[in-house]
DNA sequence: ATGAAAGCGCTAACAC
DNA sequence: GTGTTAGCGCTTTCAT
């Protein structure tokens, strides 16, 4: 079943045929009612991989994820599939499984399948700086959440205000020495907020700027960095984390250390993960915009910014749950989930 | 860069590039030599759209998932991908959303993209049926974890394995009155669950196959299925639950109404999600054997079974965790804070 | 074992 | 606007 079976049918050439079913040339109406009947009628269907090999391109996306099995990544990924299924593009993800080797690899995959477009995580700051340039030149790129190039679009929560909701926060509650608890690998986020942190510390307590502590996201690197802060700085009452699984590490130790959170030190992670609302006492996080963002990168994918990357900051929304609440007057009911879905993650 | 400039670099013809890259025919080894190194000095890589266009075969595989952001299935992708890398084979991955709609459209295009090998974990144990077995007749299909069709090989944990390793568990630490909390959808897993639930409970509590209740994968549906328990059910001191939300729904809904978990009454999940652990209690519950898993349905794609449909049923494994640790005599000390960030799961 | 040549199904020039 | 035709880069007969 090809082209010409519908030409046949409907009674014109292969070339009208194919300009009324790709709508890129016009036609006459009487020709493309007629092409679309003997279609119908056929059952056909374009042939991705012959347009593709012909014209270079394939109307799909392509989106390469650092690693599917980390936390926030299948969120951001069905985010962006229902986004771009509104505009019948379907998209096809792959993960880099955190090595850059690997994320090269998945690039180029895409680009010789002549993906036209790519949404990218990168894996690391630095290493993913080429390859994420490189594939500029063969599809428009957008990268997303994290970053390596700074001469691509990019679409981000801003950290400044990840960081500054939870610093304000805290000073709110009675806080007063801050800690920070982060990680030592080379994402984007990590050396964002972590930079943020320092930044924003200064205005509220001076002497945590040099209060941070780096490990990995893991549980045990939280259980580490809270039994560092209770030997070198007891007096801390503020944990700022990178994200939730150290949170959830730190507060684990604290308790196990006969501290009580939140009145003795009240902790925060980052990124709002499914635990963070059923581990006890709960988590306070920060959840990112995904749909936002979903719906800003598209956007940066089709539009032709023929100029400058563009750099979409996007605000992030406090979560506040048991591991900050000290506050009793000020505290108001705990309300666990927001009951309005209506989005207020408007980009600055 | 085509096959031709190989060919002419290396002095022989395209066919014979052809047949030396692609391994498929012998050529001489000298030839072999010559193209290679051609081949090498010119960076030249084989294009998959031209290969895909004149062979029909592609030589990747496609995985299609019922939904990306569900617990589970992050899991299973980066097992399946870490698996085929092995193999050299790079893996697409599509989200069906929970739409079998969604899904024939994803498995469409898989095929019309020439992938010859799709793993599926199929939304809907009835209305996937057709997709499934249509799509045999392109591809060499396994379906992984759910199933739709018995016509296509299937690689899935043993639900009455699952079933009754809780059920065992929860009998041995001095339960006798048992329920089952499930999903009323319709996945395979939640249907055999059920069914092994019904079948095995027999032989402990004759009364407990009555008491069966069906909602959704929900925290509310735990919620909710708790407070019917206690009001019809009130003597029930085992409950069994389709997944680990459900679990964590029922736990809170018995706490909030003053019942101990596990004194009053013991309470198993399913799948052994993040916050099965990190919860409190920590929730008992059934892993998935996941690299086990890829491997099998992985060899399946591409042996060469011409004959009858094979059907590999895996083993779960139980992780006793504090929902169901009423036998203070049995109980090993229950240590919820690890300090190596090494897995702690193994604490059958 | 190797080369010449015919397509895979489509789109993009190019004529009309 | 529409049809004719030449490829996109590769694999696969078919000769040799």
């Amino acid at each position: 079943m090809t082209m010409e079976d519908v030409a046949r049918e409907a009674g014109v050439s292969v070339a009208s045929v194919s300009r009324a079913l790709s709508g890129a040339r016009r036609v006459r109406d009487d020709v493309l009612e007629n092409v679309q009947r003997a279609a119908r009628k056929l059952g056909y269907q374009l042939d991705p991989i012959a347009r593709a090999l012909r014209s270079g391109r394939s109307g799909t996306v392509g989106l390469v994820v650092p690693d599917i099995a980390s936390p926030f990544f299948p969120a951001l990924a069905s985010g962006l599939e229902s986004g771009l299924r509104e505009t019948g593009t379907s998209m096809f993800l792959l993960s880099a499984q955190n090595d850059p080797d690997l994320e090269r690899e998945c690039v180029d995959q895409l680009i010789a399948r002549r993906v036209d477009k790519i949404l990218i995580s990168p894996v690391h700051h630095v290493r993913s700086r080429r390859i994420v340039d490189q594939a500029r030149s063969s599809a428009s790129i957008v990268q997303v959440d994290r970053y390596a190039s700074l001469r691509t679009h990019r679409v981000l929560t801003d950290p400044r205000q990840t960081i500054g909701l939870v610093l304000d926060h805290m000073a709110s509650q009675g806080c007063v020495r801050f800690a920070f608890v982060g990680a030592a690998d080379s994402a984007s986020v990590s050396i964002s907020r972590l930079a943020a942190y320092r930044t924003k510390v200064k205005q509220i307590d001076a002497s945590g700027v040099e209060r941070t502590l780096a490990g990995d996201y893991s549980l045990g690197w939280g259980h580490e960095a809270a039994k560092r802060i209770l030997q070198h700085w007891s007096d801390v009452d503020a944990v700022v984390c990178g994200n939730d699984l150290i949170a959830l590490g730190v507060i684990q130790e604290f308790i196990k250390q006969g501290r009580d959170v939140p009145k003795d030190v009240a902790v925060t992670g980052c990124d709002d993960s499914v635990f963070s609302s059923t581990s006890r006492p709960s988590i306070t996080s920060v959840e990112q915009p995904v749909t936002v963002m979903a719906v800003r990168a598209i956007g940066l994918l089709s539009g032709h910014f023929t100029n400058d990357p563009v750099t979409a900051l996007l605000k992030p929304k406090l979560i506040v749950r048991e591991s900050t609440r000290r506050n009793l007057e000020c505290a108001s009911t705990p309300k666990r989930l927001s009951t309005s879905s209506a989005n207020q993650n408007n980009e600055i």
